[in-house]
DNA sequence: CAAAACGTTTAGTTTATATTAAACGTATAA
DNA sequence: TTATACGTTTAATATAAACTAAACGTTTTG
């Protein structure tokens, strides 16, 4: 079924996405399902990838929860399909968002808890909070110009 | 030594980092760099974080190969001390810019591998590749003008 | 009802990574 | 020279994460 050049993309892909913080498997899943024209059941991924049913049901789950895939299900079929998400960019971005968020919200709190007692420390926090904003600020302008390039697509119909 | 809100600090930021990839010791090892006045010898990290040398020996060379940290040596003294990057944020920057170029660059060659078997597949890695496209673009921007910011200070004198 | 088709959970194994203690190499000091 | 102070490497252990096979609960089909 898959073509080597498509197996070469997928498994690069895995490789990506595993630095990334996520099991290989995880990411094997996403370089199939973005160069699949249909969507995929759970069977048809643990079988093209030859790899457990077990670890594709986790694993699509760990991608759908990172806003990477998402699951559809077909009128007169039990079975789960999935695809990757068409706003993938912009969950990336959103992603990328509450990150530096938490870590400003950790940096925040460490700068009222440290205050007073060392001004390099006292300065050298405060640049970098203002850095994490800075980029916050930035990335979150730039997330809203791109959804208004793309205006949610109407959920395209199914794979097939 | 390390006051009660300082060492919380430095657990957080420990946690922190290493939902990026690093090891805990690795952000501990970058937290307390944070709050620490001055420099702190390989002994003293090891020491006050109560781990082995060896541990800060790798961690603190992983930190600075991310550019996190830098290693620096004083006059008279053959031990070598460690600070956090000023121009820190510059840094994680460009890190983001070389990850996404790598993905940027995989999906390009994908692209060419594949182009023609699915008018669906086809579209959905131009449209990936043109939102990263996007994103670097604006990335690569948004570090120029911070750093128009911060012109790099003259690196400050050392420690104590 | 029994049998089959799904997806999930569990419990165990495998594999990878973090962490350490100890040995090592090198430079400095006595 | 011997002794001491560093940082690094190595080899072994501990810890965590990935991965799987098998059991399970449901829903559907015959």
């Amino acid at each position: 079924m898959t073509k080597p050049a498509a197996s070469e993309f997928v498994e690069r892909m895995g490789v990506v996405l595993s630095e990334d913080g996520l099991p290989r498997i995880a990411g094997r899943i996403f370089g199939l399902l973005l160069v699949s024209p249909d969507d995929l059941s759970l069977d048809e991924l643990a079988e093209t990838l030859g790899v457990s049913k077990a670890s594709v049901s986790l694993d699509t789950r760990r991608l759908e929860q990172r806003g990477l895939v998402e699951r559809v299900s077909r009128p007169g079929d039990r079975r789960d399909y999935y695809r990757v998400r068409p706003d993938l960019l912009s969950n990336l971005m959103e992603q990328r968002l509450r990150r530096w968020r938490r870590i400003h919200e950790t940096l925040t709190e460490g700068r009222r808890a440290l205050h007073g007692q060392s001004t390099v420390v006292d300065e050298r926090l405060a640049d970098f909070a203002e850095g994490l904003d800075h980029s916050i600020l930035n990335l979150a302008s730039a997330l809203q110009r791109w959804r208004a390039t793309r205006p949610t697509r109407a959920a395209a119909a199914g794979g097939r």
